[in-house]
DNA sequence: CCAAAAGTGTTCCGTCTACACCCATGG
DNA sequence: CCATGGGTGTAGACGGAACACTTTTGG
């Protein structure tokens, strides 16, 4: 049986992280100078070969946490790249995934151990290999996913105002929205719940501070902005 | 160099094609009985392994070449499987492919030769593997990308009557579209050419052919149904 | 002459968009 | 007292959904 197997030839399997996250009103990409050769110094993905006894999904996880401790973090896979000369060293294909993190949780020891830095989206430098492709690909599925699910929480602590949310929306989907329109909507979707608390350190007046009830949205896990 | 690839394992990787046809106002996938252990002769999509020498998009269409004889076919990739125990023999991971192709244009000694069959999507059997889930993921896939990406097309001939793009529609979607309302938006794409060919085969009155002009689409491609 | 599919417009309603001013407070 | 960000409502435009009858022709 095994012999159908054999007549094939293996090949190597890794993931890559892509890691959002959002600060100063801008989404930021985490990446780091390779240490490895081959591609050693050049800017790229966090990534991992995936292990005899974990699945994919479990790869992406462990990798992902292995570089900043957290673990239930939104992940979502991008797509698979499989370029014969992807990788200048020998063929590995490798399965690129999108997580999205909240920076203040990220303990920036940590970080600057991995030596990763936290780089403006828009102002990202060439990546080793495919890595620019893949954050391409991610960014697209970002921009229409969140759309239609409950994501920018994700990027933001669990107590948020109003305006911060209209900012990681502006930064993802790359121009402005209406400040009125947008809390208009806001208003209208169950699961975004207004807390007593006041946040008093953008403004001086202080602005509400809300949250995301999941269970709320288990409920009933419709979303349209 | 390759120290650092040593250190960890080669997995398989195979390409499965999630086949899409449309006939008789449904729409059809292609599967066929396994024909080699393990899972001899229970219903499964048809795949392949990645060769050394070819990227994930060339096996994928290696494979559909082999079995269809088609060339120039729509294929997206869906996505990459990975759980351990996936595969029943051996660690293989899969990456999925969906392919929309005209029924027609399958010569179908070929088809039996390699005894696969046209299945009604809501009539499919548990398929070996994780191939349901595949499926199930090519069609929401599909279903978002109807809305955005001229696809049906490709499920059709050349040419082809305003009743049978919007069977095409309805299949995908699932639901019934207002005759009117479909006709008035086809209307205003200017890259949906009616001919002046008149189909007799499906009403005595006859219908008008239209056809889907790509080079009018490269130019302006956007799609909105 | 009739069955069967092709073809054709209008109205209504809900949704999205544009738009400008007052409020509260810390410094 | 003023600079700064927080907070609020309305009117008009637009797009999507509902809806029924006439036309053509092969048999």
């Amino acid at each position: 049986m095994t012999q159908y197997y054999r007549e094939h030839s293996k090949v190597w399997v890794s993931v890559d992280c892509i890691v959002f996250g959002f600060e100063n009103n801008h989404l930021k990409l985490l990446i780091g100078r390779r240490q490895m050769d081959p591609g050693r110094g050049e800017w790229s993905l966090y990534g991992g070969f995936v292990r005899d006894d974990e699945s994919l999904d479990d790869a992406a996880y462990r990798v992902l946490r292995d570089l900043t401790g957290l673990k239930k973090t939104y992940m979502k896979q991008v797509g698979a790249f499989g370029a014969i000369d992807r990788d200048p060293g020998e063929r590995v294909i490798s399965v690129a995934y999108c997580a999205l993190i909240n920076v203040a949780d990220y303990d920036d020891k940590l970080r600057q151990q991995y030596g990763v830095e936290w780089v403006d989206l828009d102002k990202l430098p060439k990546l080793y290999s495919d890595h620019n492709q893949m954050v391409s690909k991610a960014i697209s599925l970002l921009r229409r996913r969140i759309k239609t699910e409950p994501l920018s929480f994700n990027l933001l602590p669990d107590l948020f105002t109003l305006t911060q949310l209209q900012h990681v929306y502006e930064a993802i989907l790359g121009d402005g929205i209406d400040k009125r329109n947008f809390r208009k909507r806001i208003k209208q979707i169950d699961f975004i719940e207004k807390t007593e608390l006041i946040d008093k350190k953008t403004s001086k007046r202080g602005a509400a501070l809300y949250r995301f009830n999941k269970k709320l949205y288990a409920d009933d896990p419709t979303f349209k902005l």
